[in-house]
DNA sequence: ACAGCCGTAGCAAGCGCTTTCTATAAGGTA
DNA sequence: TACCTTATAGAAAGCGCTTGCTACGGCTGT
């Protein structure tokens, strides 16, 4: 039923040593034979069997991406990005570097984050790319080092993209980061440039770094304007959904009726909170300035163009790939920061009067 | 160093064959052994070996989703249902259904299909879902039955989920398509009701059934309302993205002067096209009517809201999901149709004058 | 009280491949 | 011509796990 190697080795009268030679392609096989092996496994469709490979050479060909939602192009181009560095490197032949990139939706579940690890480990894969926000609980940071950490030791390349250093397994993995802090600061800089003082912020779930981080930067620009008093109040937390930016929108504008202006804690979030300031009859940014984070493809196209920040995140994605696939050498310290680029458009103008 | 099912049998002081019993559940340990065999597992941090395991069960837990665009929510809404109904389904212990499901970018080409099929197909995938339009290139056609029959035969459950049954392989597969076709007719409809005449077609890519069927569905209802003539000329081929929405929009303004609307493949081309629209001076609807097809949670938002076709992505993805699973009976013949519905909106309007 | 069962556990034979070590045939050199 | 490289192929020992079959107490039934 099921051709094997020993079939191929047969029909080309040799033995299986050399046709896994030649399939693997990292052993001098005379050409003459070469041919013959590839003839036959042509003619006979064989396929490899990869567990079988896999426990041999104790190494699989297997790289998993985590992305926290897979149906946010955020993620979606990270992690297209990087498949297409993993996977469209070989054009040659047939043998080498074949690698089976995927990717794994975590749903922003820690546990799910973890299972999908521990399915990868007994995969014995050959690396793992971890992308966006970590979560910043302290069991659940602890599990992740010693996951990390146990990971790395059998050989597994762990790459971090857009996700901050872990404490505790920062020697294993490199890391590429967002300067989510930067350019959070950036923007709300912006705003205070355009003369808004009160503004309000629709952050991400309380418990990411990157929600984390780009408010750490909102306040920085706030506390040396000295907008500093009401803060609070002026913060509402949630998903990074288009619904949360609508409802929190909603929420603020009721709080604070004199809002001239709202960031987003990333683009999905302020297209819902554009289309809140809208329905409640206000125009922007004629009444309310609006800005989101990630500069997605959308966001050029909203009406009116979104101000947001810009993350190369196609290149931070590719990167990701090459390190994993240990094709780029990792940074300095394992650790390298990505700039983040303030790109004002027309969702933002100065207050009225 | 790497901890090994010998190793926890003599930490239990049982055979190895029991421990792997006690790991899958599917052999009867008494309650004491079991105990003894999963204190040892934990106090040795053991992990199974995948690959050893896959080898001798002669099976895997490895589910593949094929998406031709990973960074279009299009596919992420699918494949995140997807992968939710297979992941997500064991909530008692650690044994057991332990999927892994993951997602694999194609990005549209053949030959990454293909390659893609081959690696999942070398490691025994439980089950394959194919999302999205096919590519319609009769070779291509050829080599996806030819491999997809040969994963059929080797056990794994193939599923086809918004696009059309393949020739040659129909027994082996399920299939759950979309009604392109439909969708697309009632769209025109919606149009030629509001009193368009002169409506422009921005396509996908000529070769894929997706393009086609929505296309044809456009015609038909062009035909049953008399407007056959210049048909032609007022269709414009190009990739699913914003980009080709633009451009594509600007050529037809360019050959149509006289055009009252523009019906997008999808939403995301829709968008380009309003920008597009708008750039030329033009407001929508007042001047142009846009339409788009597949309602992604963005088309509500847009400004103004876009008239669409919704497609169930996220409840076929999951029902493609629980197929693969073998959860879910398949649909008689193995083929389901799924309903398309107009979301008549803002975009759209009667023609001005 | 003895045969026959049921419930558990162990033995051992692979699953299909990789890889180390060994064998052999050329080819080169002295 | 005899000996030593070099190039290439084969033999065979696993890799770590699953599973059919066997073994062995303790019960049940008559």
């Amino acid at each position: 039923m099921t051709v094997t190697l020993a079939d191929v080795a047969a029909r080309a009268r040799v033995s299986p040593a050399t046709v896994s030679r030649v399939l693997n392609g990292n052993y001098p096989v005379a050409a003459s034979t070469r041919e013959r092996v590839l003839r036959a496994v042509d003619e006979l469709d064989y396929v490899l069997n990869g567990p079988a490979s896999s426990l041999a050479a104790a190494t699989s060909d297997l790289v998993g991406i985590l992305v926290n939602d897979i149906a946010d192009p955020f993620f979606g181009i990270m992690a297209g990005a990087a498949q297409t560095e993993i996977g469209g490197q070989e054009g040659t032949g047939r043998a080498g570097g074949e690698k089976l990139a995927v990717v794994c939706n975590t749903g922003g579940s820690p546990e799910r984050e973890l299972t999908y690890l521990t399915l990868l480990q007994r995969q014995r894969a050959a690396a793992v790319i971890l992308t966006g926000g970590a979560l910043e609980d302290p069991t659940h940071i602890a599990a992740m080092s010693a996951k990390l950490t146990k990971l790395a030791d059998a050989g597994t390349h762990v790459v971090l993209c857009g996700r901050p250093p872990l404490p505790g397994s920062s020697a294993v993995v490199a890391s590429l980061a967002f300067d989510n802090r930067g350019g959070g600061r950036r923007l709300t800089e912006h705003l205070l440039a355009l003369g808004h003082r009160r503004i309000g912020y629709v952050a991400g779930p309380a418990e990411r770094t990157t929600t984390r981080h780009r408010l750490e930067g909102h306040r920085v620009a706030l506390t040396a304007a000295g907008v500093t008093d009401d803060q609070g109040p002026l913060t509402v937390h949630g998903p990074y959904d288009r619904r949360s930016g609508y409802e929190a929108t909603l929420e603020l504008l009721r709080r604070a009726p004199d809002l001239t202006a709202v960031v987003a804690a990333n683009d999905t979030v302020a297209l819902g909170a554009c289309a809140a300031v809208r329905d409640q009859g206000l125009s922007i940014p004629g009444d309310i300035s609006v800005a989101g984070f990630d500069d997605l493809p959308f966001s050029v196209d909203a009406v009116p163009a979104l101000t947001t920040v810009r993350l190369p995140l196609y290149e931070a994605g590719a990167r990701a790939g090459r390190l994993a696939m240990g094709t780029e050498a990792p940074p300095p310290g394992g650790i390298a920061t990505i700039a983040a680029e303030l790109m004002a458009r027309a969702s933002t103008a100065p207050p009225r009067g």
